[in-house]
DNA sequence: TTTTGAGTTGTTCGA
DNA sequence: GTCGAACAACTCAAA
């Protein structure tokens, strides 16, 4: 009677998971076991709100193994060491794990390897970081190309998708876990709740199967945009942390662009969609192929760029109360709720680089901190493209206007009035530049500006300037070197 | 090796 | 109000 381990690290969920599809095939018993990684826990680019949404799918999983004759096995630690006591304790003789790809993540399956017999598979993205590259065998820094060469590299194992077992067979005795936190349901929308289940619920009410009415997908390039509408599909969360098997959300994409009774329309959407998650494996790649970014620019042009990184400032677009409405909103969405939507992030993020001229790293960490989707490689090239540092060879004079941003993305302010209550009797005419209202408006709105609401603290224009100055100063200064 | 075409998400200015 | 050009040349990928 052999014994295996499924190691749960980014994957947290039955369906579509190769990991445990090996260890099931390998072995007679499986043990589910989770470590809790100190190394991780105690990083600052972890927040309280992940953590908590980490344990509420820790939660549904075991008791969706509960119902399959098993249960979740929790420890806390060191991985290497905590998973070779489980092996010590159990006897058991293999390992399977969901390959994991970052830095850190590739150091200490290293180390396990040396210890145990481990075994990887796929599934974190939809194509491996080594299974796209260019001709010559080297990676794509572009995403144009990278994404042309990924559906030229698409194979039939890409298309499959496992069901989630019936049994997990448990050894006679498992061995010790710690207790679950006890996480209290709460009535939240499907993007904050944890767990397979949500995921799955959220994946066919996107694309309109199982549900009645229009789904999303149908509109999202045309709605996707906007932060006061539901045009997203939600679901990065439970990517995030393997809630939902990209491979099968990938799937779904490509089953509907190659149905033959599929819309024009519907084809279109599914590609806009489907591009977004190869966005996941482009930036899953970059950060494999040029580790270097974790930390510093991808273009080295950059790298002598005078940051100003001004504390108050920064605290300033923190808090959200930096003057700017559409900033402020963004900001207060992020910290209250743990979601931002992607225009939003796209603008607070030209608003701290490039307008307060704060090195994008202090935002990348503070998105970290408080994103319950934050994932290091997509955050991470999110923040250089915001930056001009990245892999996008677009113009570094590309500097988002709040102002127009927030007239062209929340054309009433319904998304600023949501999160900035202090404007919400503010006439649309104002509110996306509050600071022009003349003094009878901000009586009759119940906003004095510098005394309800702050003043800008940053005039646009000027700070427009000063950022292209700077990142021209860089790049003559690394030009000289 | 050289050439050619193209590059997520924008803004400003002036006609 | 709308539209096209300029922004600044560079790098990447593929033929």
């Amino acid at each position: 009677m052999t014994t295996a381990i499924w190691w749960i690290r980014r994957d947290l969920r039955l369906t579509d998971n190769q990991a445990l599809h090996a260890a099931l095939a390998a072995a007679d018993h499986v043990i589910p076991l989770f470590i809790l990684d100190d190394n991780i826990l105690e990083s600052e680019y972890v927040g309280d709100k992940q953590v908590a949404f980490m344990f509420s799918g820790l939660a549904k999983l075991d008791a969706d193994l509960q119902a399959r004759g098993s249960k979740l096995i929790l420890r806390r630690g060191d991985p290497p060491v905590e998973l070779m006591k489980v092996v010590a304790e159990t006897g058991a003789t293999v390992v399977f794990a969901e390959r994991a790809n970052s830095p850190y993540a590739k150091t200490r399956d290293n180390a396990v390897s040396a210890l145990v017999d481990l075994t990887l598979t796929a599934g974190v993205s939809i194509q491996a970081p080594w299974e796209v590259l260019k001709k010559d065998e080297t990676p794509y820094t572009v995403y144009t190309p990278y994404k042309k060469r990924w559906f030229a590299m698409l194979k039939t194992e890409h298309r499959m998708v496992l069901p989630a077992p019936e049994n997990v067979p448990a050894p006679n005795e498992m061995p010790m876990s710690l207790a679950l936190p006890v996480v209290p349901e709460l009535d939240l929308p499907l993007r904050y709740v944890a767990g397979e289940q949500a995921a799955q619920e959220m994946l066919n009410h996107f694309i309109g199967r199982k549900t009645s009415g229009v789904p999303a997908l149908v509109h999202y390039d045309d709605q996707r945009d906007f932060p006061n509408v539901d045009g997203t599909s939600s679901l990065s969360a439970h990517l995030r942390f393997g809630m939902l098997s990209v491979r099968q959300a990938a799937n779904a994409a490509l089953d509907l662009i190659q149905a033959p009774q599929t819309t024009k329309q519907q084809r279109d959407n599914a590609s806009v969609w489907l591009s977004e998650l190869i966005w996941r494996d482009f930036y899953m790649s970059i950060l494999y192929h040029f580790p270097h970014v974790n930390d510093g620019n991808f273009r080295a042009d950059y790298n002598k760029i005078d940051w100003r990184n001004d504390a108050a400032e920064y605290e300033a677009w923190c808090a959200g109360q930096t003057g700017y409405p559409i900033v402020d909103a963004a900001m207060r969405q992020l910290v209250q709720t743990g979601w931002m939507h992607n225009r939003a992030r796209m603008i607070v993020a030209s608003f701290l680089v490039k307008d307060l001229l704060i090195d994008w790293r202090w935002g990348e960490r503070f998105f970290m901190q408080h994103l319950i989707d934050g994932d290091p490689a997509a955050n991470n090239g999110g923040w250089q493209w915001a930056a001009g540092t990245g892999t996008d060879a677009a113009p570094y004079f590309r500097i988002f206007n709040p102002m127009s941003q927030s007239k062209k993305f929340d054309a009433n302010g319904d998304y600023i009035r949501q999160y900035v209550p202090e404007l919400a009797k503010v006439p649309k005419k104002y509110i996306h530049a509050p600071w022009e209202m003349p003094p009878l408006e901000q009586t009759l709105a119940s906003c004095q500006i510098g005394v309800d609401y702050p003043k800008p603290i940053v005039d646009h224009k000027l700070a427009r300037e000063r950022t292209l100055a700077a990142y021209k100063a860089s790049k003559e200064a690394m030009k000289q070197a």
